[in-house]
Order: C-alpha cells, then sequence, then structure tokens
DNA sequence: GTACATTTGTTCGTATGTATA
DNA sequence: GTATACATACGAACAAATGTA
C-alpha cells in the first residue's frame, strides 16, 4: 500500500500520487460520480505544489480513470463508459 | 511611504498590498471593526486580480490585523484581542 | 415574499519566472 | 537541453450568505 510521497525516489511526485489516488478508486474509497478531492486538499494532504497536483489529476485521466468538468471538479468516472 | 504596486521587483504584489493596508491600517486611516475596502474595491483601485487581493487580506490574517466575516467582508481588529 | 446587489468561498484554466536534477 | 517542482499572477465561473429595495 503506498500512503505517502517520496521526493527523492525515481518516481515523480506527480506519478506517486496518481498512485495513490488510483487505489484509492480502485478500493472504492472514491466513488463513482463523486468528486476527487480538490487540488488545494490534495497540496494539504500531501504536501505538494498545486502544479503537481494538477499533473497527477492529469494522469488519470490519461488512464481513463476520472473526468473534469471545468468549473466544477474531477470525478471518478463510472464503470460503464 | 508606500502606495502603488510594482510588477516586476523583488516583493510579490499580494505582499506589497498587504504592506499598504497595514500602512493605512496603523495610519488610522483604516479604524478598528471597521471593513477593509472589498476585494472588487482592492481589484479595481490597485489594478490586481481578485486572487492577489485575496491573498493580500490572508496575508493580514496572519499578521492577526484583521478577521474576516463570511459574506459580510473583513475587519481591521481592535488593538486589545 | 421576491428580486437584486454585494461579498466572500471555491474551483478550474492558463501563463510566466525561477530553481533544481 | 529536458523534466520536474514551486511561486506568482491573471481570468473566469459558480455557490452561498447577507442586506436591501
Amino acid at each position: 500500500m503506498i500512503d505517502s510521497i517520496e521526493a527523492d525516489g525515481p518516481v515523480p511526485k506527480y506519478v506517486q500520487l496518481a498512485d495513490i489516488l488510483e487505489q484509492r478508486i480502485t478500493a472504492g474509497e472514491l466513488l463513482p460520480n463523486k468528486p476527487l478531492p480538490s487540488e488545494k486538499f490534495l497540496m494539504a494532504e500531501y504536501g505538494v505544489a498545486r502544479g503537481t497536483a494538477r499533473r497527477a489529476v492529469e494522469v488519470l485521466r490519461d488512464r481513463d480513470l476520472v473526468f473534469t468538468v471545468p468549473q466544477r471538479g474531477t470525478f471518478v468516472k463510472p464503470k460503464d463508459s
């Protein structure tokens, strides 16, 4: 179980954060059509900069796990979509 | 006396604005329990974006000079508090 | 009771500059 | 030279609460 972010490792912080969030999604902690923690929250919770949080969410979009609605937030994708 | 905001200096705009407002408080221009200029007003008066105005007010809160009441405004703290 | 304006709260989008690895 | 990371700064949109007409 990954649950914290390491600074001096081979894996970029934003990838580590994306992996953590993917775990939280697949574990059912973050539910379909429910919002991901906001960028601000991720910054506070994991001690990263906003750009890093944004890139992590971008990775999740690329992995087709979440979708972002401008000005509304980023949400977990339902399984059938 | 600081009274205008410079763009390309070493001091961030939001800190410059916080310094200006602190001066206006200590000079007695902005009185205890009276409202600070609203974010909208600060944007117009100093030519900054809303985020910059908000961050300046945040700095003043950190300096314990003002307190904010949601949906009401931000007010100068009385000396004895 | 309703409509409107004001103000703060929140979120996302984008860009630039700097520093480091 | 590129990728990573952070700080700053602008813009935009919507929500919620308050106060007033």
